[in-house]
DNA sequence: CTGAAAGCGCTTACAG
DNA sequence: CTGAAAGCGCTTACAG
């Protein structure tokens, strides 16, 4: 069976080829008689344009790229996080009926390049890269290459990132905790410059504490990589030092899960004995036990946004960072102190 | 800037635009000084060969379409070892030089003359149609397309399919528990039609335990889905029907995460009280305390072989539904009884 | 080993 | 509203 190009289904609708592919692209050029008709035939015989000569024509490929970071190769424990965005990122593109070619590696300027001057795609959406800032600093092609970062939005970064706003999302969760009645709140994750996204969580942490007069103590701060396994540690290690706390705010959902265990494990109850609030709400922390009270990173709207900048970029238009507002889901892991 | 070509590149090169795409396609054909040559003025001017032009010539699009299914729009939460098999796909195609396009959504006859007859992909692996047997099963469209399914391999089943030995790894989980003294094993896991292959798996530990003589007793039977919150509640309901067993097999990792939660909060702690399998080996599995032993199906293998199996179909060739053999994962989840 | 030429299947001015 | 024609940037026989 030889293919069927839009020759063939003009010369079974009687018409020209060039109005068979006005036609299939809604043309309102097209009567649309004729229009519906030519439709139904292509229909009839399974005829799709062939992408790649329409590309060709066109110079547009309506793909985009999505490059998803991996320390390792061997590592296939994507955040659910990632995984929840990689899906809106991808439904928000069907929607615009953009392609999604899907990669998972390290970011190379030769990727690139590779996927840009080839005219795989349009632009390139990068998730997973917090901690690689110094690295996306050094790469000048991001300036004027057609890609967004999930990621921090730091003042005079070159690229183009979107992000959650972190510091609200640390503050709102500490407020939640402080109108609970809670005093000595614990804070779990890795502060340090690598991992700016964290680090504004705390900020926003520190803000809310200091709002309420309360000064933080250093004894009361562990580090924690978004993992359950780390989450776990750190609590452990939080307990060993024996402080005093009631309520802690863990900076990612991953660690806070660890963190329940953990206390689960020092004969602990939570939320009895203590609060805990999570960051990033995962699908799995709805189903805990107890569910877990956390900060929302509405992964749906964050596709959204995502695509319909990079599209602009695409298109050419100055675009904005942008931060998307987080919400506090509350759940069963708080009570009042 | 305007687009640079392979005719610019000839240009430079003082070559025939011919010569230049044979030499960047590794073409013996060309003089290996002169392929050198121009493969370094192609580099230092970030000439890329536009893959649509490339596509349409020479018909190969050496693109495969991935298609997860999701049960409803806003489920983002994807089993875990859907997103490692994602992974591995997406790594096995990138070394054979091949892209990955992705999709979430259910299967369509359309989605498939879609992908297929505008040459945006050469062929199609669907992940995660488990209880969409019947569904494929009418799609006769699935034979002479390219179309690759994870799941289960049934006698006379039509389309192509890639699985792991389900059967036999239940068995090797049950003879696990077996040889450890255990007689009343338990299994969670919905054995309906709807769900073969965790049937598959029933049927191994049936085998299991009757070469051991022992009568399989239906009250140690509870149905789960592979999620965590499922095997929780199952885990429950066996407990409130108060039968004995020292051991519990269950049909995935997620269910038996929650089986472990359960039984926790029932007091009665793993591996002291009750030996936990699981089922997949998903990534976080050997991070929870204690760290479940379970059957693991190897995703990176599974990957390898899927892709290779879909480019063979795509070439033409004949190709058979094949089995991957499944490996007990030996942790901490499991005592002597 | 190299080049001239045809042509893949579309989209899109251009003319009517 | 419709058609004839050009041309997107390659790959690949064909000829030498």
């Amino acid at each position: 069976m030889t293919k069927v190009t839009s020759l063939d289904i003009a010369d079974l609708a009687g018409v020209s080829q060039s109005t068979v592919s006005r036609a299939l692209r809604e043309s309102p050029l097209v009567n649309p008689q004729t229009r519906r008709r030519i439709q139904l035939i292509a229909r009839e015989h399974n005829y799709k344009v062939d992408i790649s000569a329409s590309n060709l024509r066109s110079k547009h490929s309506r793909t985009i790229a999505m490059l998803v970071h991996q320390e390792s190769e061997m590592d296939s424990d994507i955040n659910p996080f990632f995984v929840s965005m990689l899906a809106s990122i991808t439904r928000a593109a069907a929607a615009r009926n953009y392609d999604v070619l899907l990669s998972f590696q390290q970011l190379s300027e030769n990727w690139i390049v590779d996927y840009q001057n080839s005219n795989k795609a349009e632009g390139i959406i990068l998730l997973g890269y917090g901690g690689y800032t110094d690295y996306i600093r050094k790469a000048e092609l991001l300036d004027d290459a057609h890609v967004l970062t999930w990621g921090p939005v730091i003042e005079g970064q070159p690229g183009h990132f979107i992000g959650c706003d972190n510091r609200q999302g640390g503050y709102i969760a500490t407020r939640h905790l402080l109108s609970l009645g809670h005093r000595l709140i614990a804070f779990l994750g890795d502060i340090s410059d690598d991992c700016p996204e964290i680090q504004d969580r705390y900020f926003g942490y520190r803000k809310a504490l200091g709002e309420a007069g309360i000064r933080q103590d250093e004894a009361l701060q562990a580090p924690a990589t978004p993992a359950e396994r780390s989450g776990y540690l750190a609590a452990q290690e939080l307990l060993s030092r024996d402080v005093e706390f009631s309520a802690v705010f863990c900076s990612s959902d991953l660690s806070a899960l660890g963190a329940v265990k953990a206390f689960r494990e020092g004969k602990l109850s939570v939320p009895a004995d203590i609060s805990v609030v999570g960051f990033d709400d995962i699908p799995a922390v709805s189903y805990t036990t107890p569910a877990l009270t956390t900060v929302r990173q509405n992964t749906a709207k964050a596709g959204e946004i995502m695509v319909d900048v990079l599209l602009r970029l695409v298109n050419g238009h100055t675009v904005q960072s942008q931060l998307i507002e987080p919400e506090l889901t509350i759940r069963a892991s708080c009570r009042p102190y």
